[in-house]
DNA sequence: AATGAATGAGTCTTCATTCAT
DNA sequence: CATGAATGAAGACTCATTCAT
């Protein structure tokens, strides 16, 4: 099945975009977007700096082509998933398997999108609207009718929430500070899951 | 008492170097370290440009000197003044409610510190070194001895150490995230630091 | 009547290069040569960009083309065919009338080539010995003879003809900048060759 | 007579200002203002490029302020001196006489200025507000009133006005272009004001 | 001959740093 | 010591030109 003219053009445009966008992940996340020059990123592309400006309107552009594409990845992981009716530990548990996988897949880009919404306003109200509400909103969601029944015990809702997401960001920048070599990058991913999942259900204090 | 001439003269200067650090500390906090300008600093001293560098070698320097001190301020600061032979409730309470306290009131900072430290691998070590080893080390060492006592069950140390921490950071950036509005800034102080406790100690499971 | 293949290939050739021609008279016109890039010419002229160079050298050829044809336009019509041999008002009129047409319905192209001609040298020294010192010339020998007898009454020659031409000129940049609405374009063509021939031949004063 | 420190100060970014605007004049003049580079300004006013921004800008503001003070020193000079009542030859051979002057004088901002304010819609605006139209209504008043009595002969009176201001601009452009060892440049300019003043008041024709 | 993506030299502009006053 | 104008290196971005398809 061959392709035709058009379509390999499109197709070659592709490459070439995700790699001067790959590119500018790796360099940003190392250097920081300020820090980062177009001829750098044009060097690690392996194209000339004006091929850049072919596939991205400015450095700026390029850095919201990532943010977002980081946005919409995690929106679509997290949200498009419907909360299962399944019991309240494996909902919790693959809950945080998977935004902790996330995380820790990709702790530079985290970082890197963590600095950036700091300081463009427009960038943070998208950011907020699109992933740090309806995650939060789908958490309350789940914990709202469970508490007081048998599930969960009385607790402030959205402080639980935000304690259990922020858990997860701050442990993706620990990982991130210790590097390879680090305790959390040591234990098995899943072992690493179900542990903060026990913390979290579970406490640590002795009953 | 008197101050001699010399004395005076040292007063001044030291007052004049800590009105330039809290300048700075206030500009690189709003805006980041690179979108900060030396202008930017000596406005918001109310000195000339040119007096910035009678104090400091240059903006890199002005930037090490805010990150070390914090550095300073963190390691030396209530956690590792703790007396660890409080109950464990008080204890991890109190550690909360402080860590707690320095992360929401300096997110600004703290933010800054760890976008520098990123790209800064010196400066890394050092907070590594100097900050993160010590304060993960005493938790560890508070938590040994007292797991599969009475007191707490049976757990990974380094994660939950690490867990801990990281929500504490976790909540920081969030509270600096959704703003003076978001439901963190709303709670009293003390409430917040009891139910992250609670959540610490008990989890969210109804025993 | 067939054209051979050859013949065909070459009116082709003719036709794009013309279309080309145009685009470019039109948006360096519009624009100014600096602000006028290829893309913009290649759009107008609905060919890719490569095409260009496979008609003109560079963009400053395709410049030079243009104010070329211009000058050689200019240097062969009405003006030198002019039959000297008519009555003065005649002459004048008609002259006047017909520079005027040309100066009117081409300001844009006069305007490019005045800025053009002024920062090429060389570009300058053609446009003045083939248009500027011919018309002077032609002009200057028309009325040399007249002057003094029944005609014309003596004057400056040099400095008259300059202020006929120079009148001419001006009146096409005054046009160009009031617009479709300012008096120049509302009048007929006709009545302002008219009223100018008038003011040459009889100044304004009553008699 | 002392100066204070301060005005000293003020004096000399005075004087730094007008040697950046003086060579901004001459090299824009020279090459057109999208062909001038800063260092070419910076170099031909004997500072650093940074210096220029000291005092302007942008280059477009240069350009701009180059502009304006030429179109104030127009208006100044050509609308405040009000129109005395002298009689008419006297009056239009001093308004001729320095209009002309003027554009003699200044024949490379001139050409600048005209070459600028085509393609600036703003800046056209000004002109034609601040410029244009004072100096039209200026003259269409004189002659209004004089128009049908013994003064001026019955005619198109907008179309005299332009005429004559186009020949004043259109002298000044064949001026340039000649250069150095054209006929207007050899003439006295007492003279060549009066061969033109009585060109528009008498004509060429032989009464 | 037509195409248009790739190229990189050339510009404007910023701003940390210096230094004469 | 304080000042702030001068400096020029460095970086984002544009666009004429090339060349493989």
């Amino acid at each position: 099945m061959r392709m035709t003219r058009q379509e390999q053009k499109e197709s070659i445009a592709k490459q070439r975009k995700q790699q001067i966008f790959d590119a500018a992940v790796k360099v940003f996340s190392q250097k920081g977007f300020d820090q980062s020059t177009i001829p750098d990123i044009a060097q690690e592309a392996g194209v000339a700096v004006g091929t850049i400006y072919n596939y991205y309107q400015s450095k700026h552009d390029l850095l919201l082509s990532i943010i977002r594409s980081y946005i919409v990845t995690e929106s679509f992981i997290g949200l498009l998933k419907q909360p299962p009716e399944s019991d309240a530990a494996t909902f919790l548990s693959s809950l945080i398997n998977e935004r902790l996988s996330i995380g820790l897949d990709n702790t530079d880009v985290m970082q890197l999108l963590m600095s950036e919404i700091r300081r463009d306003p427009e960038l943070r109200r998208q950011y907020i609207e699109q992933v740090v509400v309806p995650t939060f909103k789908l958490l309350e969601e789940y914990l709202e009718p469970r508490i007081g029944k048998d599930t969960f015990r009385p607790s402030n809702i959205p402080i639980v929430v935000r304690a259990l997401i922020g858990m997860i960001i701050g442990l993706s920048i620990i990982s991130n500070m210790e590097g390879e070599t680090g305790p959390m990058r040591r234990i098995p991913r899943q072992e690493l899951g179900a542990e903060v999942t026990k913390l979290i259900l579970e406490g640590i204090k002795r009953k």
